[in-house]
DNA sequence: AACACTGATTGTATTTTGAAAGCAGTTGCA
DNA sequence: TGCAACTGCTTTCAAAATACAATCAGTGTT
């Protein structure tokens, strides 16, 4: 255990955990993208390095924000999963997308998701919230219906498609 | 301006504003220490070195988080002023100081501020902001009464005479 | 005149970060 | 039975970030 800390602040501690430019982004492709494995993680919007990746998820693992077990279908693959820990910072996922959102130089379909979020306010979260639990904690009771992940990812590609087609009209109009 | 992003995700952007371990501790003493000098924010719990804080100041600055302006009492003195951006961060402190009080080894003195802020919910940090904005933007209608700030402040000294007391009784039964 | 204080800057050592390449084992397919 | 693709990860090495101490020129105080 490293408890050598500059201070017991909770925001200062909080910035010791994923206080860099990497650690959240991971959580966030677990959360949001549903991904699980080491390779699916690498393949992220901003390209992380594989030594970073490897480096992000042993502390993350140290910390208690994941676990790790193998994959009964590969030898080779192991399966990571988000802790309570982890999935408690759905709320603050939200808020910084919305700030981000508000601020930032964001560009519409990597922030639809975001204002999805913003929108559901709590109610929502906290059903995501539940939706990983059960996914990630193996706790029953999944809620029915879509899940919040489908409806972000649905509501993301629907913009895609949509500016795909704009792409398209301009071109042919050129 | 710098606009080479590594994506334009609202997330990864908000990292990129204050994904350090610097840049959230300034805002924090100037949010909740009402730091608006240099060498005041040079004196944080956490130690930040001369030249860091320069940089980042200077950054934050850059992006639009902070303004700078002379001191009329001292000729070499500078004032630094939340904006809006930073002010809007207020929720997310509280929900960072909330999840590290909770996941996170704190201590009570430092995390009593957090604590009070939870339990007050969005509507204590809607009364805070405004306070903030009356403060840094100049705004009019600051809110009566004794001030969010220093309701946390006393409650933090409170903490403080206490342990020192207990201390004290700790010392003289050994 | 002496001295502490102002917001920084400078110089140097150390630590952290990060891209590219490589690795040993596993799997699926021909 | 090859063999290419894939698995999580490690190595290498340069570059960037950070820490730490000393320093600076102007200002205010005594």
């Amino acid at each position: 255990m490293t408890d050598d800390h500059r201070s017991a602040c909770p925001i200062n501690l909080s910035l010791e955990v994923f206080g860099d430019k990497w650690s959240l982004l991971i959580i966030r492709d677990m959360i949001f993208g549903g991904k699980r494995h080491f390779r699916e993680l690498l393949r992220s919007q901003e390209g992380i390095s594989s030594n970073i990746l490897a480096d992000r998820l042993k502390t993350l693992l140290e910390i208690g924000m994941l676990t790790k077990r193998d994959d009964p279908s590969h030898k080779q693959k192991a399966i990571y999963s988000l802790t309570e820990m982890a999935i408690a910072l759905v709320p603050i996922m939200a808020h910084l997308g919305a700030w981000g959102r508000r601020y930032l130089p964001v560009s519409e379909e990597l922030s639809i998701r975001a204002q999805l979020m913003e929108e559901g306010g709590p109610a929502l979260w906290e059903r995501f919230m539940d939706e990983l639990r059960a996914e990630h904690l193996g706790e029953t009771g999944a809620p029915s219906g879509p899940s919040v992940r489908q409806t972000l990812q649905a509501a993301y590609e629907e913009v895609m498609n949509r500016k795909a087609k704009e792409r398209e009209l301009a071109g042919a109009g050129s």
